[in-house]
Formats: C-alpha cells, structure tokens, sequence
DNA sequence: CCTGTTGATCGTAGCGCTATGATAGTGAAA
DNA sequence: TTTCACTATCATAGCGCTACGATCAACAGG
C-alpha cells in the first residue's frame, strides 16, 4: 500500500446523516427498487396495480415528500414558475397572481414572486436569479425589458410569457392587450358623450411604460377628430386615490372648461371624484370620469364609474394555460402564441 | 453490429450533455478549483484578491449563473423562503409580503408564495409542498391551522414565523398584534364619541378567524362598559365595498336607533360611507363609522376614515428580520421570538 | 532545524432524485 | 421450438453544487 502518507486510509467522512425520508426509504418498504417509485410518482399508470398499492402504503406509512429540489436537479428543470410583476401592491397584479398561482398550483407548480419596483435593472436581476432556479417558465410583465433581460431570457430556452401588454415583439409569447387601444375607447366613449376639453390623468408614467401608452392613445384619438384639445398630466409618484386629488386640481388649472378626465387607476378616479366632491362639482354634469381597472369600489361609489376593465383574472388564466400546453408538450407556434385579452367599457353613472 | 449479448461494452451513456456554464467551467477558465469557486461565492472574503479577481472575470466573461437547485439540495436547504396567505388580492397581505420580498431579496432569498383562501386544507397541503422544497424558513398567516400542519412543521424543523396574529400558542416565532385588542380601541373610541348603539361589520367570518377575533374585542368591551348594544353582522363573502353597503343596510334594519359602526375592513366601512351617503345619514352626525386597515383611500374619502393601522409593513420587516437572524445564527429564544408590532387608532372626521 | 500555526486552496463524497438503457417475464406469431 | 413485441421492473450514472477534511505554503517561536 502507499507507505509515507499513511494516512491515506479513507474514512467515510459522513455529512449530517439527514435523518430524512427519501425514496430509498420508501422503496426498501415497499420491496421495490427507487426507480419503480419514482416512476410511480410521476406516472401511476405506468406500474403494476400491486406494486402501486404497496408503495402508497408505504409513503402514507413514512409520511414522506418527495424532495423537489433534487428533483429538480435530476431533471434539469424544476417545477417553479418565477413570475416578475411591477409591485403586487397593484391590485391588478395581485388579481393576475392570485388566479395565475391558483392555477399552476392545480397542475403541481409552484410561483416565485419578484417585484421589479418598475426598474428594469431590478426586473434584470430578478431575471437572474429566477434562471438559476431552472425554472419551468418566466413571467414578465409588459414588453419593455433591457436588453440584457431579453438575452439572458432567450440564451436560457426557458418559456417565457410577458403579459399584461401586446403590440409589441415579444420574447416568446405575451398574454394581454393593447394599451393605446383602451386609452383610445375611452377617449371615444368622452367624445361620444360631447365633450372636448379633456384631460388624462395618469401617474408614475416615467416609469410605467404602459400607463403612458394608455395616455397616448387617449391624446391622438382625441386630437384625431380634430374638434378637441386634450392634455396629458403626470404625478410622479405613485397612483393612489391622493395622487387622483393632487391631478384633478392640476387638470382645472391646466383645462380652461375642462369637462372630462379619464385616468390611467382607478384609484386615481376615485380621488378625482372625492375632489369633485369637495369642490361642488357636478360628476358628471360639470365633469365625466372615466377610470382603468374596475376595481373593488369602482361600481359602488359616487356616482359609480366608468371604467375600462382588462380582466387581470383572464391574463391569469391564459397565461397559466399557456405555460402547462407548454410543459405537457403542445408548443403552439405563430399567432396563438400572442393572445389578446381584450378590455372591456363598463359605463356607469360618472359619465 | 451487436451479435448476441455481445454489448456489453459500456457505453457511458450520457444524458443530455447540457452545454449550460457550470462552476467546474468557471474554476477552469480562472485557473483554481471548483471548491474555489464555490468559497468565493459564498464567503468572497476567505479567497485571495488575485484569485478572486480572476474568478470574477471568468465569472463575466462566461455569464455564469451558478445553479441554486444544485446549491441547495448539496446544502440541504435551498434559499427559498415559503409564504403562505389567505389570499394576496387582500391588500393587507399584499404590503407584508411586497415588503417581505423586497427585504429577503436583498439578501438573496426568493419567495415562494402561496394561497391558502382561509382553508385549513389548502394550507396544508401548501405546507406539505413547501417543505419539499427544504426552505429556509416557512411564513404562515395567523395562528389557527391544521394539527396535521403543526406536525408537519414542528418535525421538519424548518424555521416557521406565523405572522399578522399574537396572543396564541405559535409554533415557533410570531409576528403581529392582537385581533381582540383593536377590536377593543375601536369599541372605546365609539363610546368615547358617546355612541351607545354599536354594531360590528364583518365578512367571511367563519373562515377568517382574525376578523372574528376583532368583532369578539369589540362586543365584549362594549358590553363591558354596561350601557351599550352591540350587534355582530357578518357578510359571509369577501370583504368588499360592495359588503359594506348590504351590511350598512342589515345593520340599520337590526339595531334600533344604530349610532356607530365599527368594520373588520376599511373597504367595508367605504361600503357603509357610501351608503349612508345615498341614504341622506350624516357621518358622523347620526351614525360614526371606524375602519380597520387604513387603506389607501382611507384619508381621501369623504368623511375621511376613522381606522385602526396596523401596519402590515412593519409586520414584514419583523419578519424577515427574524428570519434573516435565524439563518444567519443568531437564535433568538424566549419572548424575542413572538413580537408586537401593535395598532394604531387613525381618527379623522367620520367618528 | 523542527514544530506548530495560520490562511489559502484543493479533492471528492455525497445531497435525493430522474433518465436512460438493460433485463427479466409473458404471450403471440412464425 | 424459436423469435419477436411488449410490459414491468431494475441498476446506475449523473444533475451541479457544498461541506468536509486534507494539503500545502509561509512563517514564527523554540
């Protein structure tokens, strides 16, 4: 043997000797080898009724839960689904991730949550590390990402969704709808009802990209017909029923006449009509309000508002449905790989 | 080729032969050893600058995503954080956890998030998964939850914090206040604006065991008093503005001469100001209205709302603080482990 | 010159599972 | 009988990383 260095004698250094459940356990009750287990749990059908039997009752017996990270590992790809939303405090997100989860939840998947804070350095980083995950599919929001984001998405082969907004290229498929579209319905619906000193009220539109688009395309219809002026106000913070306040005033010192708004939240619509409120302005004889979101309060305040509502639960839906067509093999291609949601006008008494 | 069993030359049949950038590549282009690597991503201080450096560059020029999969089934605890809320369209849930990533995220912890829909079942079967991903630590909302789930958890010695709820038996850390206490300010603000005619207005009772929680605070202190009423009305959907109003509605027809209300939820007390506001009654002149939560609307609304904070921020940043402090060693035992973020009585115009 | 100490680096055995063939076992077709 | 097709089961090589202990170099103290 080897002299010198005797101390070559190879101890079987155990790690912590995890006291936990596995396979091998399972499998050594059940008198079959771990493969048949594993084949068991991942497709029951595939072996013998008694040797099914036998293994269940021996993982009832055990208590045991597969271990999903080595499974993960083995499999070159985890049952995780990373989502990436601007902020879940947005009610329309949190709807669009509350139905999204619920549904990939059924089929076995789990959701990593990530906030971007509507950063795209922030959304790159989350990208990273939700690809270390080796995630099953990645959801974004929107079609703006830098394009480091877009290159590490497309070198990873992962599915990717973006939703909440089509119109543009997406990386691999999008989910949502047209943006410019809705501000256009609502600028139409206003025009419709004879006004024509308007004004759009958004927030943080610097940095939310679609907002923006909501209010471009607002002000074109508007200008489009040729016979109204319309104006587009920013506040740079965040959109909250205060911000509607803070807008509403700066809209009547901007809009000489101003007759209608439309605003890009519904929370910002409802500052605007406690401000109309308070000021001893007729909602909508003086002023129609148009809001975007048809939030919880949006049919039940005073007077109830229009809105434009683009069903975050439907988002939800598709994009689940298209991730787990992906997983279960059917990979669409073309057009059925952008599904346009739709909006929706939901008038009400505010205009 | 193969005449009889003649095969049985071994093939070192590889699976797919991934071309994905590993550690072992990155030690190869810096020149140390994988094991290198690995000590430099981990503790970048225990490795010398030169070598270091040279693991940083091959590191960029490689775009070297290190696999947290593998990372944590070889360590045994992946760097996954598991959150599990009735549901995150509730914006209360919505702030902790949005606060709950953004502090975890910092330090490189990802979120896994769950919707229990005020299930026991679903809650245990969304542990049951959430162990199988060997976290680092498990979120749960409030104290009630299956046997089964206490098991589950207290032998999986994961570290578990329960979370918006005190005043119970936690499993192992909790962070929050006391249900019955809020409901005890807002029944002694009521009395103390002279009200004598009480009555409680919440959703979702029976499942939502907080809500319920601040409903019993709340009666018993004003029966405590000795000379007011108080009547219980429950919605038994979700707490929405639209609850408010029906339940305004039933408590006027319930409680002769009802001169304050107080709600589990400020969208519900939005309900009621809105429709005491159809209805002509003064708020607060003929009937005072409290809130829970302090929404975003709570101060804007017309009258603004008298509400309880209890600040779901705070509550989220206590939390990863105890998390954060477990993995990093720090084991904090005795009372330490349950802490009061307590309430704070908000009072504006509408009491 | 030896010993001990310290800091940096390395070699490698798993972590628990899945995927890939291989291997038996069965019956039908030739 | 032999051959083939088909099913059920198994053995085993990784998946990429971390943790453990070993190793090595440099240097101080005796």
């Amino acid at each position: 043997m080897d002299v010198g260095s005797s101390l070559q004698n190879r101890v079987p250094r155990k790690r912590r000797k995890m006291q936990r459940v596995t396979m091998m356990d399972v499998a050594k009750l059940a008198q079959v080898s771990p493969s048949t287990v594993s084949l068991y749990l991942r497709k029951p059908a595939a072996v013998s009724p008694a040797a099914g039997q036998e293994i269940a009752r021996a993982i009832s017996t055990l208590g045991y839960v597969p271990n999903l990270v080595a499974g993960g590992l083995a499999a070159a790809s985890s049952k995780v689904v990373s989502i990436i939303v601007p902020s879940i405090r947005n009610a329309f997100f949190a709807e669009t991730v509350s139905t999204l989860q619920s549904e990939l939840a059924a089929e076995g998947l789990q959701v990593i949550l990530g906030h971007s804070e509507y950063g795209e350095e922030q959304e790159e980083a989350l990208v990273r590390t939700a690809l270390a995950w080796a995630p099953a599919a990645v959801v974004l929001t929107g079609l703006s990402h830098s394009a480091e984001t877009r290159k590490l998405l497309q070198a990873s082969g992962v599915p990717v969704v973006e939703m909440w907004e089509i119109g543009g290229n997406p990386i691999d498929m999008a989910v949502g709808f047209s943006h410019p579209q809705v501000g256009a319905s609502a600028a139409r619906h206003l025009l419709s009802k004879g006004r024509r000193s308007l004004a759009f009220l958004g927030a943080r539109m610097q940095e939310d990209h679609r907002a923006a688009k909501r209010a471009n395309g607002f002000a074109e219809e508007a200008k489009r017909t040729g016979h109204a002026t319309c104006e587009v106000i920013n506040h740079p913070g965040a959109a909250t029923v205060e911000a509607g306040s803070l807008l509403l005033n700066r809209a009547l010192q901007q809009v000489p006449n101003l007759d209608a708004i439309a605003c890009s939240n519904d929370l910002i619509a409802l500052g605007a009509l406690f401000e109309c409120q308070r000021q001893g302005l007729a909602v909508p004889d003086k002023i129609a309000v148009a809001g975007f979101g048809d939030l919880d309060f949006s049919a039940s305040c005073i007077p109830s508002l229009t809105t434009i509502r683009p069903s975050g639960d439907l988002i939800g839906k598709e994009v689940a449905r298209l991730i787990l067509a992906g997983i279960h093999g059917a990979q669409p291609t073309g057009p059925s790989r952008i599904i346009d949601t739709g909006h929706v006008l939901v008038e009400r008494r505010s205009t």
